[in-house]
DNA sequence: ACATCTTTGCAAATGATTTGCAAGTATAAA
DNA sequence: TTTATACTTGCAAATCATTTGCAAAGATGT
C-alpha cells in the first residue's frame, strides 16, 4: 500500500522526482481505468503541466515500469499503473463510444498460457484487447 | 482457394469492383505478413493508386470482413487477409525493428478462453499481440 | 449512349505525439 | 550554501499516420 505512493514510486525506481511528475503519476495511480494523456492532462493542467510534459513522463513511466501502455484501435493510447496491485490483464474496448474498462483476471493459468504462445520467441510484453459494445452503448 | 482470388471476394462481398480495389486486394492476400497502409502503397505505386485510396479500401475491406486490422504500440496498422485459410491469430511484434509476424495458432481450445473472457461484455473481436526481440534483432 | 451514384487522385486538414529551444529546477561537488 | 553541470519544463513548431474536400474519371442501371 504505502509502496504505491507516487513518491516512493519515483525514488525505488531511480527517477529524479519532480513536481509535475509527482502530479502525474498520482493522476494515474488515482485512476481505476486506463487513461489516455489528455485525460490525465485535463486532470493536471491546473497546476500549470503541459501536455507535453504528460506525454514525456508517460514515456519515462513507461520506460522504469510504473506504467503500461495499452494501445486502442483508435489511435489513442491509455495508460494505467502497473504495479503489484494492479498485474497484466485483458481490456475490453467499446467499438463505440471508444470507452475503455480492465477485465478480470482470466481465470486460468495464463502465464503457461503466455509461454507456450511465445515459446519460439523471446517475449517481453503481451496486450489482449477484446472489442464490442459496452453495457451502456448496448442498451 | 479459388475462392480467395481478389476477383471473387469483391464479389461475395458485394462490393463494387474497380481496378484500384482489385490491385490492392491482390496486394493483401499476397502477403504472408500483415502489411501497412504505407507498404501496400509501394506495392501499388507504380499502378497510380494514391495512398488515400489504399487507406479507403483498407476501410472498406475491414467493414466488409476481407481483411483485419492489427494495431502495433508504434501506431501504426497493419493489415491482413481474413478468410478461411488465415482464421485469427496472435501476432509478434519487433519492439526494435518494429517488425511484426504472425504466431502459429494457439494450440487448445481458444474460443472456450475468448468466450470465458468476454462473458461479462458482448465481444466481437479479440487482439492478442505479444511484444518482444525478433529472432534476427536478438542476434 | 444517358443520367446518376461511386470512386479516385491530389492537396490540404486532422489529431495524436514528438521535438527544439531557452528558461527554470535538481544534484553533486566545493 | 553557493556553484557548476545536467536534467526538466512550457511553449510553439514539427512530425507522422490517417482522413477529408473537391472536381474529374469511372461504374451502374435504364
Amino acid at each position: 500500500m504505502e509502496k504505491c505512493k507516487a513518491d516512493n514510486l519515483l525514488k525505488i525506481t531511480n527517477t529524479v522526482k519532480t513536481e509535475a511528475r509527482e502530479t502525474i503519476l498520482h493522476a494515474v495511480l488515482d485512476s481505476e481505468r486506463p487513461m489516455s494523456a489528455n485525460e490525465l492532462h485535463l486532470m493536471v493542467k491546473n497546476r500549470g503541466i503541459d501536455l507535453a510534459t504528460v506525454y514525456r513522463a508517460m514515456k519515462l513511466f513507461t520506460e522504469k515500469g510504473l506504467v503500461r501502455p495499452v494501445h486502442a484501435d483508435s489511435g489513442l493510447t491509455f495508460y494505467e499503473k502497473s504495479c503489484e496491485h494492479n498485474p497484466p490483464h485483458a481490456h475490453f474496448i467499446c467499438e463505440n463510444c471508444g470507452g475503455i474498462e480492465c477485465l478480470k483476471p482470466y481465470g486460468f493459468d495464463e502465464s503457461a498460457f503466455f509461454i507456450k504462445l511465445g515459446q519460439q520467441k523471446e517475449v517481453s510484453s503481451v496486450e489482449l484487447i477484446l472489442k464490442g459494445r459496452c453495457s451502456s452503448c448496448a442498451s
